[in-house]
DNA sequence: GGACACATGTAATCGGTTACATGATTAC
DNA sequence: GTAATCATGTAACCGATTACATGTGTCC
């Protein structure tokens, strides 16, 4: 997907800024698609504008530069929805926990401790991203809620399976370490 | 994750072409971390190649070019141990069926039922080649088993999600498309 | 006869990041 | 005082993809 999908998309939920987009996509409910900087969007939200794919209007503030909000045009809508009729690609997970853990036996047991602790971190954040943007939005989109509720269920379960065998990471770390140890356990 | 680092990976497990290491990053175990084409993983191995990090050997073939076998050197290992003691980069998840979901309201009923099969398809594959890993391999590293586990895991759980949540996805889709049918039930 | 797996490599291109440029306001 | 948030935009750079170039063996 790229970041031109990305703003359609975005934008289809509600007018936003270049600003706002790119948080939305790098810490909100977006960056479950792609997560894009500064760089990117505003290029691609003036491309857009001239394609007629989006409007902006102009709201000038005191001090600041003035904010630039975008809405989604009808053709800009089309597109978005006939973009998600195409072929979907593959979803995928990319996990350099998952790298440490296969090479638990060649590093330092602190090390695998760490990464460990840092996944269970980082998925309970997410897990109270998701639980707190359940408040604030009155149902906007009935898939919204389908959606929340699969990422939680899977969150929750990923947090039981860490909490439940870490500790068995831990372990392959530590009598790989010291194997005279393990042995005479 | 470079390519760079991602051929280092792989050559800590046993010795590799480009090509086999392009199928690993693509299908393989290897999927999880990074996927690259040709076009970036001959040049890296080149690079590291004259880096002193890896070592090649040429095996000539009849009516091929001979195959390149690459080997991690001491060196190598030394840096791809490394550079996973460092902070790890957070794992994500991009999701084309997601915003699929997201959108179910928007789009037509056969539309989700599709994206959820094609979801499925792809999990239930994904599972297969997770449980057939552990046939062939020897139990090489502790880590690979612990890995394979959770990865298990986690795609039988989404499995399980998606079969028992999919309907009500659906149901929004068909309840947007036709809301007097709805209204009547 | 055509598609696909094997096998390596280069060049053009492109999408995106990083760094730069600018600057007020608010919170610690 | 210093960091973070708000706010936009450009230019240099870079990593990676795509397409191209070449060629055999095997399966359908």
């Amino acid at each position: 997907m790229s970041v031109r999908s990305l703003c359609l998309a975005i934008l289809s939920f509600g007018d936003a800024t270049g600003y706002e987009i790119r948080k939305e996509s790098t810490d909100g409910r977006f960056s479950y698609f792609e997560d894009a900087s500064f760089g990117s969007i505003y290029p691609a939200l003036a491309r857009l504008e001239s394609e007629g794919l989006v409007t902006v209007r102009e709201e000038p503030q005191a001090g600041k530069p003035a904010r630039k909000v975008y809405s989604i045009t009808e053709a800009g809508r089309a597109e978005f929805i006939s973009s998600l009729c195409e072929p979907q690609a593959p979803d995928t997970f990319k996990s350099p926990f998952l790298l440490i853990a296969l090479n638990a036996a060649q590093l330092p047991p602190e090390v695998v401790r760490r990464a460990l602790e840092r996944r269970r971190a980082q998925v309970q954040e997410e897990l109270r991203l998701l639980t707190d943007t359940h408040k604030d939005t009155a149902c906007p989109h009935p898939g919204s809620g389908w959606t929340r509720d699969y990422g939680i269920a899977c969150m929750n379960f990923t947090l039981t399976y860490l909490e439940e065998h870490g500790e068995a990471l831990i372990k392959i770390a530590e009598d790989a370490a010291s194997p005279h140890t393990a042995a005479a356990e």
